[in-house]
DNA sequence: AATGAACCCAACCGCAATACC
DNA sequence: TGGTATTGCGGTTGGGTTCAT
């Protein structure tokens, strides 16, 4: 027996709220609470269904919601969080105070998504889009040029799972991680590396071969995806936090001799890590507090004072260019566009946008994205010889 | 200026989990 | 303990707004 839908009862208005139902829902529930959700409509003289106000009460109404735009630290949070749980968009506004889900959900669809996308960044895995490497050419062209009689080699579509379309996770990872590595060995960045795949495919195919042929000779380990790669602190090894210095708003790591390095972030090695040191697995915030990256932190704040996010100098002076630009446009609201909600209440529901069409605000992001995902490790490596 | 496309976000839908009887 | 009501949540939709041509 199927349950009947709220709102199919006669009478019941759908669609957006007016003023006066908004006063109304907000009158009764600061008189009354919100005890039962059911019976509030009626109580309330709403002709609505109690999960239409319940929605319109969390999501709009409530006196502690924060509207406006997202800061660049509820961004860089959200983006932290969703690598680690996913679309658990409830899990996330619970650490973003005055945000909802809903809002969560939307800002990461319209803006954030998207962003991720076009700088070559999967939104699911937060990992580099690997579609974009065109994986079947790659193997192709390895094999047409590979006559090695090597069985494991020549049952590698098998090993990928090409032939029911399903690609190996763990070969997916290795290939995820080669590219992370390649990255830092090549002092590129992911994009870089994506606008250059042609050049980039020949030597990750001969690096997946190279470690089947490694298999082949060691048949009793199971793949290990590191271990035909140095560890990425290693790589990383060599770059000291006085030669961190920064141009346009983005901060440039160099190592000691001279090259510029850019460092990209893995949520797979954050997450890797986290399970396999976070003593209370069940304690998703405390892993992110305490294991951000492998690290022990003991706050999320002294984990952001590091790398991962840029410097902390250098985010200070992003937050007071914000909240100068934002006394600009208080001073001179007519030179803000003035956006309203569907459903105008009052300045709740009416909020000024500072994008002002020239791109300054979307590309200030888009470059805070980028630099979000470069992170440095050398404040806690000691330098390793055989990388420099 | 007109118009179609793209964007944005409040609201809805339906399922799952939980509470209650 | 099983059935029903309620609440919570994530995915999707619809319509207003903005942008591009």
């Amino acid at each position: 027996m199927g349950r009947t839908p709220c709102c199919e009862k006669e009478g019941l208005k759908k669609g957006p709220w007016t003023p006066e139902e908004d006063q109304k829902l907000i009158d009764y529930i600061q008189k009354h609470g919100y005890g039962n959700w059911r019976t509030l409509p009626k109580n309330a003289g709403l002709q609505r269904c109690g999960k239409s106000c319940r929605l319109r009460w969390t999501n709009y109404l409530r006196p502690d919601i924060k509207r406006g735009r997202f800061s660049f630290e509820e961004e860089e949070t959200i983006i932290q969080l969703h690598s680690i749980l996913g679309n658990k968009w409830s899990a996330i506004a619970a650490r973003l105070p005055g945000r909802t889900d809903n809002e969560i959900k939307n800002y990461w669809n319209t803006h954030i998504r998207k962003r991720l996308l076009r700088m070559g960044i999967d939104p699911v895995t937060h990992n580099p889009r690997l579609d974009l490497l065109d994986l079947s050419s790659i193997l192709g062209s390895s094999f047409y040029n590979n006559n090695s009689p090597n069985s494991q080699i020549n049952n590698f579509s098998r090993l990928i799972g090409i032939h029911n379309s399903t690609i190996n996770p763990e070969v997916l990872r290795f290939a995820s991680s080669f590219i992370t590595s390649n990255s830092l060995s090549q002092h590129h960045t992911p994009n870089f590396l994506l606008q250059n795949v042609d050049q980039n495919q020949e030597q990750y195919s001969q690096m997946i071969i190279s470690h089947l042929q490694l298999q082949e000779q060691q048949p009793q380990h199971q793949i290990d995806p590191s271990s035909a790669l140095p560890p990425l602190h290693e790589v990383s090894a060599g770059c000291s936090p006085s030669t961190t210095t920064s141009y346009g708003g983005e901060p440039h790591y160099y190592h000691s001799s001279g090259h510029q390095l850019l460092f990209q972030s893995s949520s797979n090695f954050t997450t890797d890590f986290y399970s396999q040191n976070c003593q209370h697995p069940n304690d998703e915030m405390a892993s992110i507090n305490n294991n951000m990256n492998g690290f022990n932190y003991s706050s999320l704040e002294e984990f952001q004072s590091y790398g991962f996010y840029g410097s902390h100098e250098e985010r200070e002076r992003e937050r007071e260019q914000e909240q100068f630009h934002e006394q600009i446009m208080e001073a001179s609201p007519e030179t803000s566009t003035l956006n309203s909600s569907s459903t105008p209440l009052n300045s709740n529901s009416t909020y000024f946008s500072t994008t002002n069409g020239n791109g300054t605000d979307q590309d200030d992001r888009e470059s805070y994205c980028s630099q979000f995902f470069k992170f440095e490790f050398s404040d806690f490596l000691d330098v390793n010889p055989a990388f420099m």
